[in-house]
DNA sequence: ACCTGAACACCGTTCAAGT
DNA sequence: ACCTGAACACCGTTCAAGT
């Protein structure tokens, strides 16, 4: 287990960021962040072990990119506030998103931001049994959210085209046939985005109050 | 744009998954799959034109293993129904997990799943307008939790070793001290995935009645 | 109709060596 | 302390050919 520099690390992870947004996640290979630097693909593991735990350094400076609300919000501010700091992040660096759900945040900063989910929650008057399940419920639906999001997930499309893909006719398609006036509409993600947050914060409080 | 043969798709599909449980996602190259089946690598492509159209083949496999709802539910169980289905698909299959969140889900077996859940939330009175955006949210708990459960998103450990990891001593994370007892506690994922997904129907529940 | 073989332009990583 | 060079065991994919 060899003692590793950290001169370097951050130039490192800005190139990984900008390899990334060049050419896709895919494109981040060792030998092309070493490239961006002028360096053998060698030199990078003086700082990382391996790939893997540069793409782990490489979230957590995404998520040390959120900046922490200010002292005076009330809990649902602090969460909002934290939502869309990671939505902000999202779109500034749209290839490196994969790396939020696809490896655990251990990062000082992932650490960090849980903390300040606690904190809002229990000053929500959460009990305390319920803290962390609700903390995953929101983390969740955020990376989630943005995640599909990003990569397309969320693709809309007309009635037809979806049930040639479904390879059924649309009269087999009850729940799709209704809502055809829907379907090719364009949506407003970042309305969703609120929307969505404002009824999970919504159901906190129900949650508070009927505790009570 | 050749026509692809089909003769042989659900074998090489089965390898594909063979390969990804005994190596991990990552294993899956075309080699390792044609090795799988005594084949070539470019034997595959007579099947599939890359290996991206093979990986979204196997995720259309995986959501086709999902087996419908009995036609007498009512609307929570059909969506219960479907969102354990999906979660027992990611026990049987937990390294191909990743696809559900990597890739857009454009195979008749996804189209299928979602027109059952814009069934299941007509019949449970949500306004038509609403109804995409309510299938995207529980679609985006349900494979963010079964993502986040799988891959060790959720990692639990001691109030010390989560202030080690953020760089800052147990004082300054209040949230995370305050919680302290909760968090070496091990969860039933199981569990929190039902009373999450009861949470999230009765949010559905009462978004029907406060706009009637 | 179905499959192979050789080749091209890539990977991550180890090891020994250089300044 | 920091970096390089050669090598090993891999990739996905194209193209031309074989039965």
């Amino acid at each position: 287990m060899r003692k590793l520099k950290d001169s370097r690390r951050p130039e490192i992870l800005d190139a990984a960021l900008a390899v990334a947004a060049e050419r896709g996640l895919d494109g981040v290979s060792m030998r092309a962040v070493a490239q961006h630097l002028d360096l053998t693909p060698m030199a990078l593991y003086g700082y990382f072990r391996s790939k893997d735990e540069l793409l782990d350094a490489v979230l957590g400076r995404l998520l040390a990119e959120i900046p922490p609300p200010p002292a005076d919000l009330g809990w649902r501010e602090v969460v909002e506030h934290l939502a869309n700091g990671l939505r902000a992040v999202a779109v500034r660096h749209p290839s490196a998103l994969p790396l939020l759900f696809t490896r655990p945040a251990v990062s000082p900063a992932g650490v960090r931001i849980v903390d300040m989910v606690y904190q809002a929650l229990l000053t929500a008057g959460v009990p305390k049994a319920e803290v962390p399940r609700l903390e995953r419920m929101l983390s969740t639906f955020v990376i989630g959210h943005v995640s599909s999001e990003t990569n397309g997930r969320f693709g809309t499309g007309s009635l037809d085209s979806l049930a040639r893909r479904a390879q059924l006719p649309p009269e087999q398609l009850p729940g799709l046939q209704a809502l055809a006036d829907q379907l090719g509409a364009p949506v407003d993600w970042t309305q969703e985005f609120r929307i969505d947050l404002r009824d999970l914060c919504d159901l906190v409080e129900h949650l508070v109050s009927s505790a009570a």
